[in-house]
DNA sequence: TGCTTTTACTTGAACTCTCAAGTGGATTTG
DNA sequence: CAAATCCACTTGAGAGTTCAAGTAAAAGCA
């Protein structure tokens, strides 16, 4: 009914299908499997993979919420979690009385380590065992122009 | 540190990041449209076109849940919510005691028409609008590739 | 037929995310 | 230098999702 006249191409559509639900399987994939190997969110492991990259495993908050494109409340939430799990902790910025600095614990790093593995694999398994150096090429591209109008930070 | 050893490649780890920034701040632009044009999120939108797609606009709870792939819990606590805005309405099912079929309600309908036209444009103005006709058939490709793995299901 | 097992769905709690509002330290400006 | 403004972050409520457990009807089977 309400796809009568049509507002994609037939290709457009079908493609449209594939895409929504493979990222949102694909989504859900990498959540079960962190939240079954590590007990946390998808979400929550990418902001210890971040805070691991970054020199001195330090991070003002607003800093690392820019670099991962959550909002501050999002990100304040997540560490308030974390925090009390004991994989990251916050103290106040010594040169900016309203700002924190966000580590990784060793207790983080000790969970990081043997789950990246586990993650690693989990992308494998889902995207990359089955994608041709060239496929891998052309989603980069399109994913690339894509940003280019979701993020206009972006580069 | 955690990436030291190269689990992916070059190339697979940027695309990788490309496509986890590129689906969030999709599912997040479609969300905020929708949110903000209709009042319902983008997976409530998609049960309501589901129904309306469906002949006689009526689906039993388990076949609805299994074409979306949402879990029984999930499109449960859905339509009572798209039940208490008077989008949607359930009855008890007259061959099987135990089921339900929903359907979409006259108030759905007349939100939905309106609402399709600027989903479709914001589905354009995100995506399409930027993709070769030879890309978005590489993207149909690739994304019918890993459905194969994160849908077992499907055909 | 009566008992057990499936099946179809619902419920409730815990968790994550969003949005709006709040707190308090910097910075600007008249 | 005081008042107004801005900035960094937090808080709390509301919504959506998951997971485990619950209810009740249908099927299987002895």
């Amino acid at each position: 009914m309400v796809g009568k006249q049509k507002w994609l191409t037939d290709q457009e559509q079908a493609t449209w299908r594939s895409l929504m639900l493979a990222t949102m399987l694909l989504e859900e994939a990498l959540d079960r499997q962190l939240q079954r190997d590590a007990g946390i969110p998808h979400a929550y492991y990418a902001i210890l993979v971040a805070l691991s990259e970054a020199s001195e495993r330090a991070l003002r908050m607003t800093e690392l919420a820019d670099r991962m494109h959550y909002s501050q409340s999002r990100l304040t939430h997540a560490m308030t979690s974390l925090e009390r799990a004991g994989l990251v902790s916050r103290h106040r910025c010594p040169t900016d009385g309203r700002g924190q600095v966000a580590t990784i614990t060793e207790t983080g790093m000790k969970l990081l380590r043997p789950i990246a593995a586990g993650h690693v694999a989990e992308v494998r398994r889902t995207v990359f065992d089955h994608l041709t150096t060239e496929q891998v090429a052309q989603l980069g591209d399109i994913c690339n122009t894509l940003l280019v109008t979701l993020d206009p930070s972006h580069r």
